[in-house]
DNA sequence: TCAAAAGTGTTAAGTTTACACCCATGA
DNA sequence: TCATGGGTGTAAACTTAACACTTTTGA
């Protein structure tokens, strides 16, 4: 190491996950009951330690793996909290980042074992350390968002109806959205493709299904809902 | 320490400052020659080590303090810089942070003491490591917040004229505004207030002079631009 | 047959943009 | 007297918001 540098202390970095997912019409996050102490069997968002020769984005994507055995997940920073007493064991340095997922994927042995569960972003619970600071930093983020960049579809399965995609963008918003102007602005989007698929679990009639198309995507890489 | 805890390792942390300011009709960064090796010599960010006992938007704030002898300066985190090597010296986990500053306040001498110079954002030296990186974030961060908060006052002096703060807006966000669609819309924001005085210093006919009114913007928490 | 969700257009209101000339002053 | 930057209003284009009924089908 450098010389310079050595005088310097050293800290605990870790990473907090912020785990989004979308059900019956609820954006949830995925909390676990903290597996260590202290504040053993609290409520928290699922974190790790950084690992030497690791990224700090490599640590985010490998504590979101080991619990629910997903790779290649959406994921963005948040921020880093690093208030001195923010964790009560010890001066860490934390970095959030929220991941979005098809809540579907999720193997439900695999966050058992961790004693993860899916929590109603509105009724969310007590929670250790500044973990509710974190949560509502990135639905903030995720807010500014998705409006502009297509993020949504990562909340939901390939296939998708515009009912699903609506209840989306107003759990997500936190606001009613009317109906007409919403399919109207969707129809506009070449890269929101209906499949001729229908979806009759939902609903009596049976809904179109919708997928996102990637490459369609970028070739008008920004919008407005 | 807890014991849990003690098996993760630990990581140099770092804070570097992005420093905005503004003159003459420019946005610019406060860099200096890097003071120490490796790499010294070479145009960077002002950074430094966050001390135990510190929490790291303090240690953004004494990092700043010490190149400018300002205290209470407008900083935001920009986000947490962490790849295994973006510090050849050691493996240093970085947070980015910016501050908006008027110009003028920044005492010459001491910025000179830790060879610093205010450099045209559209023409920047090649940056030591990710220091690019952490100032296109920063300016992004910026241009998403101007239209909305009004942050822009941070970087003029307490009176300013309507073609200053125009200039501004047009530095940030990059492109042309009209101005008389630009005086429109400053007009009816109730929270910048006409002083009656008159700037004669850059125009021969006299510009009026504004100033942000803190308690009349807590009315109406934010604007479009 | 009825409850539940899908689907569909128009109009008014509001917002945004484009645009050109006169004014006051110091050099 | 002229060059420089300060200051001002309107109309057209566009965007957003508000709004209600018909369809299909499974229970």
């Amino acid at each position: 190491m450098n010389s310079y540098y050595r005088q310097y202390p050293k800290f605990h970095v870790a990473v907090d996950c912020i785990i989004f997912g979308f059900e019956q019409g609820v954006l949830k996050v995925l909390l676990q009951k903290r597996p260590f102490e202290p504040h053993q069997g609290e409520w928290s968002l699922m974190g790790g330690f950084v690992k030497d020769n690791e990224d700090i984005d490599h640590a985010a994507q490998r504590v979101l793996h080991q619990l629910t055995g997903l790779n290649n997940i959406y994921m963005r920073q948040v921020g880093a909290f690093g208030t001195v007493s923010r964790d009560s064991g010890s001066r860490v340095i934390s970095i959030a980042y929220f991941a979005l997922l098809d809540i579907d994927r999720v193997n439900k042995d695999l966050h058992h074992e961790y004693s993860a569960y899916w929590e109603d972003m509105n009724h969310l619970p007590p929670l250790l350390f500044d973990h509710h600071e974190m949560i509502q930093g990135a639905l903030k983020k995720l807010r500014g968002m998705i409006s502009h960049l297509p993020v949504g579809f990562q909340l939901l399965p390939t296939y998708f109806t515009l009912t699903q995609l609506q209840m989306l963008y107003e759990a997500i918003l936190g606001e009613k959205i009317d109906k007409r102007n919403f399919r109207k602005r969707v129809n506009e989007m070449a890269f929101i493709e209906k499949t001729g698929e229908v979806d009759r679990v939902c609903s009596k009639r049976g809904a179109a299904l919708y997928q996102f198309n990637t490459s369609a995507y970028q070739q008008e890489p920004f919008f407005k809902l």
